[in-house]
DNA sequence: ATATAATTGTTATATGATATAATCAATTGA
DNA sequence: TCAATTGATTATATCATATAACAATTATAT
């Protein structure tokens, strides 16, 4: 019975068999450095709109988790109380087509929210809901909130000044252009 | 943030809805017009990262999908293929790290990539595998490419000269600096 | 040289996000 | 009034991703 824990190895300098068989086939020098990650260079993918996006994205998200996913809030979870919290009352579809969220998968993540006890569904008429925050909603949003805070003013420290309000901008730009 | 409870209207029981009680919260002035989506605000969570970065990807997926994708490409094969283009011979795990694929996950990839007739596995002792490009998916990788130029074409011109560019070092800066 | 460790690829499996179809009740409007 | 639409829901399929376990092979350390 093997119960080994996670042993990270360190690697050697690795022993390259043939290194002729890997020989690199275009020339990286497109007037930057070759991107590469794990000592593998990237070729044309470095200058893919899609996948720099992708990578970013990825790596963001990975530090939502660390630390507004620590006081146990998904990124969709947050999104969703953030808007309720800025229009109470707006029913599930509305909800879901802001957020692009399929309003058949948004039943159950609204389920949970309510569950979690942060969200409660009102009856408007007899078929639709108002979406509101609970007390315990707006307690959870604001601690989320004020973690999230902390993160964008590090991105902002990587970025550099002013740099983060640029970038939001152009990806706004540029899924609204690509949108239409 | 606003965490003022006590936001909630009163709603007489059996009346068509009032406009009045969809107020918003807050004041969408922060400098900015307020971001919105089929007519609801977005609120916080137009100033964050994560979410556009989020939303950007999709949009920009989704045109490589309706672009690329009609040869039958999709992104993930997209970027081993250029990977192993950029340099042959490299071992599954090392193309999988490099692209942040679990290389369990890697080996359908591959499979679905062989049995495509785009990508093989040459033996380079009894345990690892070199990975090339077969002449069909030099082609394949080739046509793709060209397609691919366009988009990026496109996001040249919606971002404005010389924009996208910067948008790719930033999204870089991002991802790099995260991951430090 | 031999024991031990690490690497490589693989299968099986679990989870989460997302997409579509079908259903049902309630509401709207022609 | 009755047909069409809306809102919510369930069931289901697909896809991406994550972990565990494992076998075979290769590397290393004594």
């Amino acid at each position: 019975m093997n119960t080994d824990l996670r042993v990270k190895s360190k690697r050697p300098a690795r022993t390259r068999r043939k290194p002729d068989e890997r020989k690199v086939v275009e020339d990286g020098s497109r007037g930057r450095p070759a991107v590469e990650l794990g000592g593998v260079e990237l070729g044309d993918l470095a200058d893919m709109t899609g996948y720099a996006l992708r990578r970013a994205q990825i790596a963001v998200f990975e530090g939502f988790r660390r630390t507004v996913g620590k006081i146990g809030l998904r990124p969709a979870q947050f999104s969703v109380m953030i808007v309720i919290h800025r229009t109470p009352g707006l029913k599930q579809t509305e909800v879901a087509n802001a957020l692009g969220i399929q309003r058949t998968n948004f039943v159950a993540m609204v389920n949970e929210l309510e569950r979690l006890g942060w969200v409660e569904r009102r009856a408007l008429d007899r078929r639709s809901h108002a979406l509101h925050l609970t007390r315990a909603g707006q307690g959870k949003l604001s601690e989320a909130m004020a973690i999230e805070r902390k993160q964008e003013a590090l991105y902002d420290k990587i970025l550099g000044p002013g740099e983060r309000l640029k970038l939001l901008d152009m990806l706004r730009r540029l899924q609204v252009g690509l949108e239409a």
